[in-house]
Order: structure tokens, then C-alpha cells, then sequence
DNA sequence: ATCAAATGAGACTAAGTAGTATCATTCGTT
DNA sequence: AACGAATGATACTACTTAGTCTCATTTGAT
């Protein structure tokens, strides 16, 4: 696709990557601040943002569905158990931050919208992870809970790491995939 | 020891408590609110701290000598290297919010204290995983500073999901250390 | 019972922040 | 060049918050 290499950000979205880069790393940052790092005046964020609330929502949705389109561009249903996983993670770890932004923030988690827009990322999600589960790749017995937990919390390392420079960001699924797979696969068992 | 079952919190201390509970939950949250959940007026907070940036910073310091009390009666020098991580994971995992505060608020990046702090847990921590390590329960081509963004990342998702109520705060070490060492051990190895 | 220390309640100031409104300027389109 | 839309700058109001201060009340030890 010959298009825009990287056309220039309306002001829209300028505002809701610096909302999301910001607030991330200093949730008490004012609008003011938000407004500066998108290089924008504050008359403008009021004019595409109704408040505060709406920013946040905003922003967090259009993550949600930014990585569903992501997902469904992945052809996720295609392939090995391993290679799907590995596919997932290489959408997923690129939207940690975004991700962590809307699960952590606890501004939407009482938003009907987060619930639905989480239920349709699960409908790509889940079939990749029972495929590895019945294909042997993730142990079987894991407790549930738990491992939701555990990706996610692997997500974020991974995506945190990436950021420090401390992985190649290449490298970042099939690491976090040899995690997952040695931590939850039926090698040894420890106990 | 006969002492009192739990004596009653001192003002100082409750703050405490309710400013690392309401912060994780609320990064935003109001000294008003902090001092409404500690059960205590405005005026005793200001009493017992100079103001927000004393209070958070006193929260974390704080968090972190007690852990390290809690390392160091935890006799992490004797028994098998699985022993010895079991029960690092043991003082570890009930720190968790804790933990996370002081990382993850982003008050203290830049405080010397808190490095100074980071280097004597890791005088307890880092013997019991070099342990692991050369033990053979912990894989020793792993990158490091991947191993130790995951540890982390567990250390969190497991003490959420204590919280949460989905796991036994019994159990927790255990299923931590066992994600671990399969994670990282010398089993089976993909790719 | 007494006394000192700690607390709660509330008034108060100063500063920051959210959100609105206005107007001149700039930008993109034709 | 001309036009409308988007932007920046700025002033403004209302509200929240941080932090200080005072005083009456309570608590705890002797």
C-alpha cells in the first residue's frame, strides 16, 4: 500500500496517544498536560473530548476496537495450535500498553461497553487458547483464573520490557510464547 | 506470643493502610478521601504528614523496610533451592499490593532511597534465584532481565488474584512457584 | 480526678483544574 | 484569491484540592 507513510496525526488522535501515553505513566496528569504532550491548545482537546471522562472512554474503546480489527486481520483460525498462539501474541504484545491503559485505569470498569467490546475480543482470543489446550500445548489442568492472569500479567512484562529496549520487539512474541508454552506445557511438572 | 490479637491501628498507620489501598485502586483519590478511609480527619493527616509527596513516599519506604523484616525472618538461606524460593514466594506474593505501589506509582522513580532499598531486598532475593539457577530448578539461559519483568508480573498477577478471591492466599505461593520453575526449568523446551 | 497529648471539626487561603466562551488566525479546499 | 472549517490564544467562572490554623473535645496515662 502506497499510502501516507505516516500521514500527520489529526488533532483527534494526537490527543488520545498522548492521553494514553501520559496518563500510563502519571495517572494524575491534569489536561493540561495532555493537551502540551499532543502538541495541541486546550480549546481544541475541549472541542473533540466533551470532558475528562469522555477522553478516557474514548480512548479506550477505540483501543479495544483497534486491536479487534488487528485480530481479525490476523487470521487467527489458520495453522498449527503454536503458530496461531504465536500469531495472537504478536497482535497482542504491540497493544499492551494501550491494553494496560484500559484495564488498569478502573475509569471503565463499570462501562457496559468495556464488557461487550471484551467479549468480542474473547470470541478471537478463547478459540486460540482452547486450541492450545486441547492440541497439547498448554497443559489442560491449569487452573482458569489463573491463567488469564497470568497472560495478562505476561502481556504487560512483555510489552514493559519491549519499551525499556530490553527486548527487540521481534523477539517479544516468541519469548513471551516459550514462556507461556514451557510454563503451562506438559514437560516436567514441578510438585 | 499472647500479645494483642490485633491492637488498634494507630492513626499514622491506618493512613497508611488506606492510602496504599486507595491509591492502587484510585490513583486520582483526594487526600479527603484517603483521610475519610483511614477513619481519620483532615487534620490528623496533615499532622502526621508534611503533605502528599511525604505520605506516598513514606507509604513506599515503609512497604519496603517491612518487607525486608519479613525477608529477614524468613530464614531464606537453609534448605533445598525449591525450598528456599517457595518461600521467598511465601514473604513475596502477601507484599504484592504493596509492591506494586511503590513500582507502579511512579512517586518514586527518582528517589535514592528507593534504589538503596531495591539493593537490600535484592541482597535477600537475588541469592535464593541464583540458587534456583545454579540449582538447576531455574533454567540459566534465560535473559535476565526478562526473568526478573516476569517474576514481577507474576508477583502481581498472583497477589490480584488472591485478592480477587480466586485463589486460596494458601495455595498461592505454591501455584507461583510451580508457573515459575515450569516456566523457566529444564523440561520440555519449545522451538 | 487531673493533665497533657492527640484528635475532630471547621474556617480559611491559595492554587490548580475543568469546562465554557470569544475572537483572531491559520489551514485546506476550490 | 476566496471561503469555511479548524485551531490557538486568552479570558473567565466554578469547583476541587492542598495545606494552615484555631479551638473545643476526647483520650489515655498517672
Amino acid at each position: 500500500m502506497p499510502a501516507k507513510a505516516t500521514r500527520r496525526l489529526t488533532a483527534r488522535e494526537a490527543i488520545l496517544l498522548a492521553a494514553v501515553d501520559l496518563y500510563s505513566r502519571n495517572a494524575r496528569a491534569s489536561l493540561d498536560e495532555v493537551a502540551a504532550a499532543a502538541g495541541v491548545s486546550r480549546a481544541t482537546l475541549f472541542r473533540q473530548f466533551a470532558d475528562r471522562d469522555d477522553l478516557v472512554r474514548v480512548a479506550g474503546l477505540e483501543a479495544l476496537d483497534d486491536l479487534e480489527a488487528s485480530l481479525a486481520a490476523a487470521d487467527l483460525k489458520r495453522g498449527t495450535p503454536e503458530a496461531r498462539l504465536l500469531r495472537l501474541l504478536g497482535v497482542l504484545v504491540p497493544a499492551g500498553q494501550r491494553l494496560r491503559f484500559v484495564f488498569a485505569s478502573g475509569d471503565m470498569v463499570d462501562d457496559p461497553r468495556l464488557a461487550a467490546a471484551s467479549d468480542r475480543l474473547d470470541r478471537y482470543i478463547g478459540p486460540v487458547v482452547r486450541a492450545a489446550s486441547k492440541g497439547g500445548v498448554i497443559r489442560p489442568d491449569v487452573d482458569e483464573a489463573w491463567f488469564a492472569e497470568v497472560f495478562e500479567a505476561l502481556l504487560f512484562a512483555c510489552w514493559t520490557t519491549v519499551a525499556k529496549g530490553a527486548m527487540a520487539p521481534a523477539d517479544a512474541p516468541g519469548v513471551l510464547a516459550r514462556t507461556l508454552i514451557d510454563g503451562f506445557g506438559q514437560g516436567r511438572r514441578s510438585a
